[in-house]
DNA sequence: CTTAATTATGGTACCGTTACCATATTATCA
DNA sequence: TGATAATATGGTAACGGTACCATAATTAAG
């Protein structure tokens, strides 16, 4: 693979005029250019950016660590960060940890490693020590979807709490009481929001009493796993919560396998849409989030961080994306 | 950030020593050792791979380019890449085409200057310059879910051919005869694979009367709209056969815009399952291949090329993973 | 016409690692 | 006991670029 050398050997040039050439910069006389571009393509020569990094201590590089890229949420907000950072002349390195935080630690490794400008974190856990890590090696970081108790991060994030509270209050204006709301684990904040959010709308309501809910994972198998225990208890809820839409979609299988009807025997409403593009008769009442334009903001975020390198120090953002209820059919209609 | 000679000089060593605490290589003796490996606790040194690259020549790092990481299809193989080579030890760049030969022939480009070891490319086209390109530059591709028609490359995908026939057979044994075939773009491997399975079932059912197909786009969009025309016309058909499940979808939403009826009306089936963990209730008849073994394997390929670099070519493989029909309620029940 | 500015090109060193070779010390063996 | 091998460590150069400084040639200015 031919080097600046040998573009610069061949065109009878020094390397740093072919340097001056390919980037544009400094002076050159179009008649060395015009032999030099000859030369390139003669030989098919193609920058190493490798090298180039070492020097400049730039590889236009992000990451973006999140829990699994199969989750709709999470790949549209991938396809949202891959935009912008393309659009940006970043490319993006994709990183799934399952929520496991050792996974995560892996990945931060390897990553400080490869010297990537910026990492987009969705963390596992609500104390981060990624962050410190990364803070110590000067590695921007914005943390997406939910917030850590580390301060001095930007955050980008849907707002969970009052989308718990609408979907909550929603059921309750339908005359729902027995509500049981699944979340995900307890050591994510969309989890503990979307619990607060639920137990204040129970609260404002007067509802108190009848507050419950659980965490779990946000799987299919947690939703559907909780949903057989709760349906084994004496006092069955008339509304499921699932608290995203996995852990709703396991719901309703298994309460299909109970032959539950859904919403005749049971509401059922989710944090988290599936894309229209993939259900050919949406049915579920969720609270849906823009994952491509948080995707799309926090990369804007990072970038704009790696970019003002040693400015003045810019205050740290929280972005919280507003929610939007939207009323299907497996939230079924009033209730006596 | 620290690097092997602040690690070195604060030990009292020299840097190859350093390196070779690092890597595990040649003598180093414990007392140093020991040394070496607190003085990097204590300066928070993490080495540079960038450096390493330039002179090692691989960046543990290989590009997954296909058309959109939103489709389930390609989002759940990313997803078997992404294990496949983190267990190999490398890194995957996502670059999303669109089915864009300028989109492709960009990121191929970048993707050189990066000097990533490997390439998994869903081509565009089934031309592809992309891959003259690579073998000038000794990258190793490996071509996913499509064939090309340039030889002497790896080509990892699932069977349409088969698939298509197999779901036609499916629909004329229940009594179908008009079966409208809307087959994606007519420069992709799988859309004419899918024409040929589907013209080739209508020609052994002696149908060729009936053989009607179009080609289109991979999209929603197309799917409703190729709809829409179809059942504009004269005849319309009682069976859709959508060349994907973007496709199929779109065609399913137009269909209820018309209010004609699935499966009363007209059958359905389609090419590319939704992943179960995304429908509630899975609904429609489709051919299903395997995008997760089908990402693994081509990254293990992959793999297997960038590590034997020099050794005898071995020869080119064509993996072809058989699908299977998946029968639900979209196709119906037997026609008279 | 001298001086200064602009244009054009090149030399050298360095980014952070590691391969290769050299050297020194210790252990092993005939 | 001297020779050989194994162990332990370091010096130097190179990977492929580019920043910085220097120099030469041309043009502009006074």
């Amino acid at each position: 693979m031919p080097t600046i050398h040998d573009v610069a050997k061949k065109a009878g040039v020094a390397p740093i005029t072919v340097s001056r050439v390919i980037n544009n910069s400094g002076y050159v006389s179009d008649h060395v250019r015009t032999k030099v571009n000859a030369v390139i393509d003669e030989l098919g020569y193609v920058p190493n950016v490798i090298a180039r990094s070492l020097k400049s201590k730039r590889t236009n590089t992000i990451a973006l660590v999140i829990t699994d890229i199969t989750n709709p949420f999470f790949n549209i907000l991938a396809r949202g960060v891959e935009d912008a950072a393309f659009k940006a002349g970043f490319n993006v390195i994709i990183c799934n940890t399952d929520e496991s935080q050792e996974q995560e630690d892996n990945y931060i490794q390897l990553l400080l490693q490869k010297r990537v400008d910026g990492i987009l974190l969705v963390p596992a856990e609500t104390h981060s020590q990624s962050i410190e890590l990364l803070r110590k090696h000067n590695t921007p970081v914005v943390i997406i979807d939910r917030y850590v108790e580390n301060g001095g991060v930007d955050v980008v994030r849907g707002d969970s709490e009052s989308g718990a509270y609408q979907l909550t209050k929603f059921l309750i204006d339908l005359g729902h009481k027995r509500i049981t709301l699944l979340s995900g684990p307890d050591t994510v904040s969309t989890s503990i929001d979307r619990v607060r959010g639920y137990k204040q709308a129970m609260c404002d309501h007067h509802l108190n009493e009848f507050v419950d809910y659980f965490y779990g994972k946000y799987s299919q198998e947690s939703g559907a796993q909780l949903t057989r225990e709760i349906f084994s208890r004496k006092e069955k809820p008339t509304a499921i919560f699932g608290g995203n839409n996995l852990v709703s979609i396991g719901a309703l299988s298994a309460l299909r396998q109970m032959g539950i009807k859904v919403p005749d025997d049971v509401a059922v409403v989710s944090f988290d849409d599936i894309p229209e593009s993939l259900s050919y008769d949406p049915f579920m009442t969720v609270i849906s989030q823009p994952p491509y334009a948080i995707g799309q903001k926090a990369t804007e975020i990072l970038v704009s961080r790696i970019k003002n390198d040693q400015d003045v120090p810019v205050e740290f953002q929280e972005v919280v994306f507003p929610v939007e209820l939207i009323v299907r059919e497996s939230s079924g209609g009033k209730v006596n």
